[in-house]
DNA sequence: TGCATTTGTTATAATCTATACCCATTCGGG
DNA sequence: CCCGAATGGGTATAGATTATAACAAATGCA
């Protein structure tokens, strides 16, 4: 009748944090964003710089403000992002004409060529984390993150 | 046969961007850590506090660093952790006997209380952002979440 | 003209994460 | 039994990311 031992646990289970969906996302994002920043970051480039050059090419002669609500990132925050690749001769920063507060950001010959080796570098690294998903979980996968993007928040 | 005139585009779009299932993960992802956050918040807890206190209390017992490995976290981050949930009243360290290095970790009445709780709070929380999610989608959702997880890296 | 707004920017703070190092304790081989 | 390696908890620290306040220059509107 003595009172049990305390001794820790051998294994240790996730099964109770493995129904909720938060859970299992939030480890897959952490698994993609470690191997998506060493695969760009033999190019110089960080997923911020990079999704930045994509959307300048997209969108070319945006402005920072712009950007930055493309990104979803703060004004002050984009400074640094824009300095760095203008640094790198990737992007210029001219003045508007017609407003002379803002920039157009373009991309420069630089920027354009190692913009499209670190798209091929990308799309090699989803082709290999998403090498297990069928043509329809790739569709429904993304249709689902779509949804919960666009849900109804708190 | 002058230069264009450089202006800012009107609208910006998302397009060469929306391929990737990287970025489309990390955006829900956002809105998911938003909103629970905001879930927890009221409750005076944490993602990494109430993954933890569900870590505990369906793993009695285990050590700082059994529960480190298990959050995926280091064991330096995990201290502040513990220190906050131990001073909530919420989990109780205590030596074990086999081991004085290690402590093992229970849940109080108060934190198996709170993490009742807690959860339920979760579980609202998803049903309300999945709620556009069919019962298959959820189920290849997590599907592909996992295999994501287990996916060779680079 | 005058005033609110916008753009890019600086400074700053909060949070999260990763590494190096420390001490006490435990373990394993000789 | 003894000593070196390994482990558990902890401190200090640095880097990265994110958020807010405030500012000057420029713009737009009433």
């Amino acid at each position: 009748m003595g009172e049990d031992q305390i001794t820790a646990p051998s294994t240790i289970t996730d099964a109770a944090l493995r129904p909720f969906v938060g859970f299992n996302l939030k480890r897959a994002w952490n698994v993609i964003h470690a191997d998506l920043s060493q695969t760009l970051e033999p190019l110089g480039l960080r997923m911020i710089t990079f999704s930045a050059l994509v959307l300048i090419g997209e969108n070319p002669g945006l402005s920072q403000a712009q950007l930055a609500a493309a990104l979803s990132v703060e004004r002050p925050n984009l400074v640094a992002v824009t300095d760095e690749l203008s640094a790198k001769g990737l992007v210029s920063r001219n003045r508007l004409p017609a407003d002379r507060r803002a920039y157009a950001l373009q991309l420069t010959g630089t920027g354009a060529r190692l913009l499209a080796q670190a798209s091929e570098a990308v799309h090699a690294h989803e082709a290999r984390l998403y090498a297990a998903l069928s043509v329809d979980e790739r569709r429904i996968l993304r249709a689902a993150l779509t949804k919960i993007e666009t849900a109804p928040r708190g």
